[in-house]
DNA sequence: GTGAAAGCGCTAACAA
DNA sequence: TTGTTAGCGCTTTCAC
């Protein structure tokens, strides 16, 4: 079993030496064409892929960096995983993912830096941190925070205008003549919640009234407990149900139209169906899914660039200024609010 | 900012040499518990993590293995790359998961061993490589195949029995009375189709005709496709459908039961229909969905213990007897068949 | 059981 | 512009 060629031997190929063959890998400038070719050329012949364990190692650095999600057979984070593998490898990171299924330990440990080695950065998908946390870091790893909290200026923060793109919504429900439109996903008393606040923005500037009742909170965000709050709210409004629902996510959106069309309601014109994530099952479902639509790739490439950029502020000694990044978003307009086919706006 | 410990300081703190603070770290036996016990000490109160890079650099390995997936965000493919995930982590291997898109230059690619760098092992979920590619493959990189197609005896194999499985999906609409079964997701002239198969042996051993204009292909695995085709299948039948449809994915089945719904059929009261995968959604759907539920985790096992069987043979020059493993599955009773609550059986 | 030293493949000073 | 060489941090002979 023959040893797999190194960089020595490309050199010895070219005839040329180690470093100049390395300029030309790593894409240096002051490399003369033809050498560059006689170089690439060497390269193709005896089949050179560099060792990254090698490269990582002369150059300190990891060559990896970790991204924590809940769970990576939810939709939303499987596709936001997607991204950061796409976005990562561009800036020639593997992603180690780690899936802390909602456990704030494992989410401490990422956030602590035990990982079974050093990583070049950190992007944390997290409802559970919170700013206390942050502020008691002492690890120095570059990281990104993801989701819809407020980290008020501590890190890095990468979302999309949560309380901008909740108010949307509702606001398309108000403009499609809805008037009596429930909340689930959150309790009525907290006041931090983006998607509650942009929701209640927009009845306050419909001139809604806005009804404490009518707010539901769930303990996960699972297709049952959606189902379970609106058959709550069905059984508390006999006879009197609400016109539309703004739910917190796709998934709970789901559970909500299964409770309605379980109580004999149709969706949407008895009831019209909001959710907020577009995960790819809203196209499937019966009806489809109008939702809030959030620039996945722009949140994944936006999250890799801060790293890159803490990394080399960290090397170089400069401090990074952290930002709260806002990435863009869609409404998707499909059946669960208006009974036709796909239009988007925004 | 001061350098990060390595395993001299370790070394030193413990006060011993370096040979033994690796004895601890990699289990050696011959190692007394308190000097064991010292270094671990040590090890807490400098707060050392082993630089993986170097580890790797020193025994030749990438540490890293390869898995190709079509799409990440494809529920089945989210939840089987979590398996990998953890089952590679007990191994001590990070994945570099990689979505082909189903594109198959991409997963051509990935069998020559066109890695940014060097792997210990690939892990490919493909529908398009089949025993051709992989007879030309040279490289020798541990390989093991997942899906539903048969390679042959070619490379290491981990499936479920998909033949078997479908006969059970099938065989469960029989004995619940129904008895004009169509498939949908293959072509009646597949012979190789496992699923296919499994349906054909279920129809003969029951007795049932087999209607080859009630078998329809599909391009793609989306629901629109089997939105289509069952619309398509009930264009065909005018006032005489199926009773019940067994689909070779769960995301078909999604999209025939909107075709259902949408020609005013209810599910299962008119239509009965079968999935296969058991993805999330499937759950949460109305109705929700009887599947077939293959054991993930188990599959995950399987193909990374293969590889690190692989790789010892590989290092040690040892013959590696490639085999069909396979994992176990489970048919899961819900809704879209019984119009009652989740239960399993086998 | 423990300790010294070579080497894994690459990068980046430093020279030329 | 190109060549030489000293590490990066770890494992692992091979003596002790």
């Amino acid at each position: 079993m023959t040893t797999r060629p190194r960089l020595a031997d490309v050199a010895a190929r070219a005839g040329v030496s180690m470093k100049t063959v390395s300029n030309v890998i790593n894409d240096f400038e002051h490399v003369s064409p033809q050498m560059r070719a006689r170089v690439q050329a060497a390269i193709e012949e005896i089949g050179y892929r560099p060792n990254l364990s090698a490269r990582n190692l002369a150059l300190g650095r990891a060559g990896m960096i970790a991204l924590v999600v809940p769970q990576l057979d939810m939709p939303y984070f499987a596709a936001l995983a997607g991204q950061v593998l796409e976005a990562a490898a561009r800036s020639n990171w593997v992603v180690l993912i780690q899936q802390s299924a909602g456990d704030p330990t494992v989410e401490r440990d990422a956030l602590a830096g035990h990982f079974p080695q050093r990583m070049d950065g950190l992007i944390l998908s997290s409802q559970r941190i919170g700013p206390a946390e942050l502020r008691e870091r002492t690890d120095r790893t570059p990281l990104v925070m993801l989701g819809e909290r407020n980290y008020q200026g501590l890190v890095q923060h990468v979302a999309i205008d949560n309380v901008a793109a909740a108010q949307t919504a509702v606001q398309h429900l108000i403009d499609s003549g809805r008037q009596r439109i429930a909340l689930i996903g959150s309790s009525p008393t907290d006041r931090r919640h983006p998607r509650l606040r942009g929701y209640r923005q927009a009845l306050r500037a419909a001139g809604l009234p806005e009804r404490a009742d009518w707010i539901k909170p769930i303990r996960s965000n699972l297709g049952e407990e959606g189902e379970r709050q609106m058959a709550e709210l069905l059984a508390e409004n006999p006879g009197n149900p609400p016109d539309a629902v703004f739910c917190v996510t796709d998934w709970v959106a789901l559970g909500v139209i299964r409770a309605l069309q379980t109580h004999g309601l149709r969706v949407p014109d008895d009831v019209a169906v909001v959710g907020f994530d577009d995960i790819p099952y809203g196209r499937a479902a019966t009806p489809t899914l109008t939702t809030i639509s959030p620039d996945r790739a722009a949140i994944a490439s936006m999250a890799v660039a801060s790293l890159d950029a803490q990394l080399t502020a960290l090397t170089t000694g400069t401090p990074y200024q952290v930002s709260n990044q806002q990435a863009s978003y869609q409404l998707i307009i499909r059946e669960s609010t208006t009974g036709s086919h796909t239009r988007s706006i925004q």
